[in-house]
RNA sequence: GGGCGCGUAGCUCAGUGGGAGAGCGCUCGCUUCACACGCGAGAGGUCGCUGGUUCGAAACCAGCCGCGCCCACCA
């Protein structure tokens, strides 16, 4: 290390992340530690893809999760020597393109409507490459280590390719089709969305109930509707086949109020004749379930309402023109008028909105694209019954399981300019279809002029092929031979049925096999408070803030901290926490780079940098067995997608055993100059910071980079790519386990008698070993615990095992007497406890042998305890 | 209507059959030559409630209370 590097660290006694996360990024993007040769097999090479961010998004606390567990995920295999593909891109999102430009254009006062299609995906583009990038970028900020020169976009012309070989391959086999059928439109959007895309609220409305007249009679027949307005499309009324009461009146007609026109009473199963009058009103233009009746019973679909959510000329010139609420209105006041309104009464019930724009959904029949899902989803429901496909939790299993079964079919087009058009032409003249991957130039039956179809595919039918999409496919890419399938997806449960299972469907569909191994469903971090995290509560927390605040490795730390099997609310402790371990790193590293001569350095270098270590004394042993524990731990922990314990094992290890008790008990031979215990330090650091980089790659890499001249240069250039520590069974060592951890807990007791008798903190107390004591008590206690053994004579004012401290000035020995006997009461308690239980015959015969050898050990330890007290 | 999950220290959460844990907060004490983003010591819990299984339950079972989420075409 030369003179001014060694200045700078010395001086810097706190871990500055701003000042260091820049150009670490920058050497490793520089070194293409992130960017893999396509070489390999997939079953060697380690390989991720990220769930595309869409281009509209800003990095949120769910990405920066997310985007975490993955990085220490890639960073581990990386270091374990993996060729390793973390999968970069972002996805199109129609939707939210088209929401973000009309709201720009709405500024300027005009319209997508008004520019045009040509005009509106020229504006798009524009605003893609001015800001599509901006997530990318802050990918960069949290340590991503994704491999950038390999960016894909579900619009480049490869990707776009690939969504037309499978559009025109499942419209060949059959499974997209196109139809007339009841669809969810979305006004806000001006679309229609799948289901998934529909939420349902819960709604507080009003259930009328209207009197229908029966036709060449005077009775009526009551149905009830929370949507009146739609009874200008009614084109029967159903009763159940069942239902004593209206037997007689199916085969007859009512007379359609309003509008006059002849409805038949059906008889349907669906009518359920407990509710209300048990009659009901069919709207098969205008309602799902009503929509299945009329395909059943052959009844007309009338349709009133437009896809600008307002009634149509066939609503009639009193109604056309209004929304559906102003109709209602209108509707009920015309049926007053004629004393037709029977009854009204509050009624709650669960209504769909649009997950997109927020707005009501307006059920429609639409000619739309739809794919079946039968076909498709037997190997994807197989491969996860059989458990090839693994979800972690588990529980997340039956959930895709229980939707697998029954998947109704998917509609995928959308009435959008952004996105993947239709790779469908159109002849006006003799109305042939074309679904072809390129454009044919004529009509083939008649010649005449083609007319693509104007819509486009649903955003996740794009993102179903993101697996092998993003590596090329359908191209025979290096790539795509060498990472594909991934090994595992990491995602929030919000998309398991949108994404993760039409990706599991594609894959088999298109490359015979699963796109991915594990699925790991991570938690969905809630507001502090426990409500949803969302810019428009204003519960939303910027991760680039806290990175800002708090360093990447702080936030990495803190989010793999609260991660759990659960939902979480956010924990700016945790954060907090993860900062003050880089904190504690920085200076603990320090302490031992400082003060470590690299000339001191023996042995052979072996995978790593520092030769091994050199353990001369027991806490040698010790510290290099509770570092293998601490290995084993985190590395099990991150391999079973625990990374809350893996980061809690780490943090536990580093500051609880490391820093407090090894740093401390080594320092004063660290800065006698001896070799030994530097080498074993510097080896020890090296270890840690290679399990601690895939959690927290800033702060131990640029330790790595004082650290590496300090040991001499010899291992790999940067610690992104060092070996991962493994376990070397060898350094354990349970008899220096046991001997340490008493020299720790004596110097506990030692330093509780001080505090509670008062002693000053800086004054050293005599102390001597009891006669025929035997062994002397570890010397690091006289350090830790401030006694001297100068061989001192005088009265024992307390004893600890052999250890004897005496009397002398800075001591009250009254306050010690008194607490000596509260002590021993204590001790009295414990053993008073452990005999009434090894007095339990049912405890001694039916517990396991060593826990009721545990007990009779820990029996002993108290009696001894309390024995060396009388004294 | 069906399903899943949660209720443990003041707060946020671990712990899933052998004597209640972490971080933060709180109290007391420390400019101890890596770190006050620090060091040492401590207080604080009838583990939602009620029953059961067991020699032994925070953990397993049943019921209840409270909270959250997902799925579902009863107007």
């Amino acid at each position: 290390m030369d003179a001014e590097r060694r200045a700078r660290l010395e001086a810097t006694t706190r871990y500055e992340p701003s000042e260091v996360e820049g150009r670490i990024l920058a050497r490793w993007l520089e070194g293409g530690y992130f960017h893999p040769p396509a070489e390999g097999t997939a079953a060697d090479n380690f390989s991720v893809a990220i769930p595309p961010p869409n281009v509209t998004g800003a990095l949120h606390m769910g990405h920066a999760l997310n985007s975490t567990i993955h990085d220490a995920l890639v960073r581990l295999n990386r270091m374990r020597g993996r060729n390793t593909l973390w999968a970069l891109g972002t996805d199109h999102a129609s939707i939210a393109v088209h929401a973000v430009l009309e709201k720009e254009l709405r500024a300027e006062g005009t319209s997508g409507h008004e520019l045009g299609r040509e005009a509106f995906l020229e504006r798009a583009w524009e605003w893609k490459q001015k800001y599509g990038s901006q997530i990318v970028e802050q990918l960069k900020r949290l340590g991503a280590s994704c491999d950038y020169e390999r960016e894909r976009f579900t619009l480049d012309d490869g990707y776009v390719r690939a969504v037309y070989r499978v559009f025109v391959s499942l419209h060949e086999k059959g499974h997209i089709y196109r139809d007339t059928y009841m669809v969810n439109w979305d006004a806000g959007s001006r679309s229609v969305i799948s289901d998934l895309e529909v939420e349902n609220r819960e709604v507080e409305d009003t259930l009328y109930a209207i009197d229908y007249p029966i036709e060449d009679s005077d009775e009526v027949l009551t149905v009830a509707t929370v949507r009146p307005e739609t009874m200008l499309a009614d084109t029967a009324v159903a009763v159940n086949p069942a239902d004593e009461r209206y037997r007689d009146l199916i085969g007859r007609q009512c007379v359609l109020p309003l509008v006059g026109r002849r409805l038949p009473v059906i008889a349907d199963e669906h009518v359920d004749p407990q509710f209300a009058t048990g009659a009901l009103k069919v709207t098969p233009g205008h309602d799902p379930n009503d929509f299945e009746i009329g395909r059943a019973h052959g009844l007309d679909e009338v349709t009133v309402i437009g896809e600008d959510g307002r009634m149509t000329a066939d609503a009639g010139e009193r109604f056309a023109g209004l929304t559906t609420e102003e109709a209602r209105e209108a509707v009920l006041a015309a049926l007053r008028e004629q004393g037709l309104v029977r009854g009204e009464e509050p009624y709650v019930h669960s209504v769909p909105y649009s997950h997109r724009s927020g707005e009501r959904i307006e059920p429609l029949i639409s000619l739309q694209w739809f794919c079946r899902m039968e076909e498709l989803a037997k190997p994807a429901t197989e491969v996860v019954e059989r458990g090839q496909v693994r979800f972690v939790p588990e529980r997340w299993k039956l959930i895709y399981l229980d939707w697998m079964y029954r998947l109704r079919p998917w509609c995928i087009s959308r009435q959008l300019w952004w996105g993947h058009r239709l790779p469908v032409w159109y002849c006006d003249a003799c109305e042939e279809t074309y679904v072809a991957e390129a454009a044919p130039e004529r009509c083939g039956a008649c010649e005449g002029e083609l007319r693509q179809d104007e819509d486009v595919l649903d955003t996740w039918f794009s993102s179903a092929l993101w697996p092998f999409g993003v590596l090329g496919w359908p191209e025979q890419t290096p790539e795509l031979r060498a990472f594909y399938p991934t090994d595992v997806l990491v995602t929030a449960r919000d998309i398991i049925f949108l994404w993760v299972a039409r990706m599991v469907m594609m894959g088999f569909e298109f490359t015979g096999e699963a796109p991915f191994g594990d699925v790991y469903i991570t938690s969905v971090i809630q507001a502090p408070d426990g409500r949803r995290m969302s810019k428009s509560l204003g519960t939303g927390i910027d991760p680039l803030d806290e990175i800002e605040a708090h360093g990447a490795d702080g936030v990495r730390f803190g989010l793999l901290a609260m991660s759990s099997a659960q939902d979480v609310r956010y924990s700016a402790d945790r954060i907090q926490q993860g900062q003050d371990l880089a904190n504690k790193m920085w200076n603990a590293s320090r302490l031992i780079l400082l003060n470590a001569r690299p000339d001191a350095l023996r042995g052979e270098v072996a995978g790593g940098l520092v030769p091994g270590p050199r353990p001369v004394r027991v806490e040698d042993r010790w510290i290099l067995s509770r570092l293998q524990e601490a290995i084993q731990a985190v590395t099990r922990n991150l391999d079973s997608y625990d990374f809350a314990h893996a980061a809690l094992e780490l943090y536990r290890f580093f500051w609880s055993e490391l820093c407090d008790w090894y740093l401390e008990i080594a320092k004063p031979r660290l800065y006698e100059g001896e070799a030994e215990v530097a080498q074993t330090l510097l080896w020890i650091l090296e270890q840690t910071l290679a399990l601690a980089h895939p959690m927290a790659p800033f702060v131990t890499e640029e330790i790595y980079t004082y650290l590496r001249p300090a040991a001499g240069g010899a291992g790999p250039a940067m610690l992104v790519v060092h070996p991962f520590p493994e376990v070397d069974g060898a350094l354990l060592d349970d008899a220096a386990e046991r001997e340490v951890e008493a020299s720790i807990e004596l110097t506990r007791s030692v330093r509780r008698w001080r505090d509670l008798v008062g002693v000053a903190p800086a004054s050293v107390l005599p102390a001597r070993v009891a006669e025929g004591g035997g062994e002397p008590p570890h010397e690091l206690v006289a350090r830790l615990a401030r006694l001297s053994f100068d061989g001192a004579e005088g009265e024992p004012l307390a004893s600890f095992g052999q250890l004897e401290i005496l009397s002398s000035g800075d001591v009250d020995a009254s306050q010690v007497r008194r607490r000596i006997a509260e002590l021993r009461e204590r001790l009295r308690g414990e053993v008073e406890r452990a005999e009434r239980k090894l007095d339990n015959q049912g405890f001694v015969s039916n517990a396991p042998a060593e826990v009721v050898e545990a007990e009779r050990e820990k029996l002993n330890a108290f009696r001894a305890e309390l024995e060396e007290l009388q004294g």
